[in-house]
DNA sequence: ACCCCCGGGTGACGCTTGTCACATGCGCAC
DNA sequence: GTGCGCATGTGACAAGCGTCACCCGGGGGT
């Protein structure tokens, strides 16, 4: 019997989530948690075999939460199920330990076998986005991605640099570099670029 | 016994919230559609009693298939699932005459209870948002819309001003007065706003 | 015929962006 | 210490952006 705690903020999707899994002879869904610090606790006082959590939550991402089971060595695995086809996101899941990494776009049923598989000690990845993953790497620094994030929320040049303690001139060289870095055209498309690979 | 097809184009979602309905004893989920063209021909198909449907897919959106219906008359109601809070959404969404709109946000049971609603020939319309959508009107006249749309996806006002047959000057006075209306600082944080509000 | 509104355009203004070449200063390897 | 790399600044320039006042021409009222 596989015991599995359900991460999701959307409320009707972990409701549906719960009711597919819970379809499965071999599988309990023991509970589920609506933001990452109630998944945080409900992981230490449940002690489920297998996390099944989202990325984009509020408080911690189920990236983070990954990072932190890691940490603490806790004797669960992680499956991330996730809107977001982006290679970042995947590479980061996989530094810290995930033992799946599926799309919300990928047939329901691949779910439950993904769960078996992980709760087997495999690893459930999906398989096209593991090639982009390893295909392209971030080049941004930090810098570069904090100065970025801020301009693609329409702040300009010398807001960014009060609000990072730079100067004005520092920051549009950061997002000059960056731009080069990305092959955009200005700030906005580069902003789009990095946020589509998961560079944020 | 409530017939029901089913629109979403995340397959996992889609299978789950079909697991979800599947196991009320008064609805049957006659199919599924993954994206806007094929839910159009499967509910002409397949004749069901209620059509629950994503707004964002490929092909149709779920705001066009709802405006479909309407002026064809199908007898079919109408019912959004969807991810978006925005006013916008919910207001085309009236007009188009759909019998409920609800958030993913909103508890599990709250979609079977919305249907039985719906199918009795009431209006299942997520509280809160109902309010919001009637308090601000889109003050975005078409071209306005256009052209922050394109500037939004990293456009210049020259590329823009191709794209549209208009002068770049011309393009600028548009953006211009799209940034004063909406009260922001620049084109980015006006195409945010106008992009968070839903009126793209 | 008159006026006025509306979509579109022009030209000028000052500010912001994007680019680049060149400084400064700090820490680390050797 | 000398040299190098890295992070941060500076100053200049051209281009793009945001704003405004004003122009033009075609409909529609009246």
């Amino acid at each position: 019997m596989i015991r599995v705690l359900l991460a999701e903020d959307q409320a009707m999707v972990r409701g549906a989530l719960s009711a597919l899994l819970n379809l499965e002879p071999d599988i309990e869904v023991l509970g589920s948690a609506a933001d990452g610090e109630s998944a945080w606790r409900e992981l230490q006082r449940l002690k489920p075999d297998v996390l099944v959590t989202d990325i984009e939550m509020p408080g911690l991402t189920g990236l983070e939460i990954a990072q932190r089971v890691r940490r603490h060595e806790l004797p669960v695995k992680v499956v991330i199920v996730t809107t977001f086809a982006r290679p970042g996101f995947l590479r980061r899941a996989l530094d810290a330990g995930v033992g799946g990494y599926l799309l919300k776009d990928a047939p329901a049923e691949n779910l439950a076998d993904a769960l078996r598989t992980v709760h087997r000690g495999g690893r459930a990845i999906d398989p096209q986005l593991a090639l982009e993953a390893w295909s392209d790497a971030d080049p941004l620094n930090d810098r570069e991605r904090q100065v970025l994030r801020l301009a693609g929320e329409g702040h300009s040049a010398s807001d960014i640099g009060t609000q990072l303690n730079l100067s004005h001139g520092t920051v549009r060289n950061y997002l000059s570099e960056a731009i080069g870095k990305l092959g955009a055209a200005n700030r906005i498309e580069a902003y789009r670029l990095a946020r589509q690979k998961g560079w944020l």
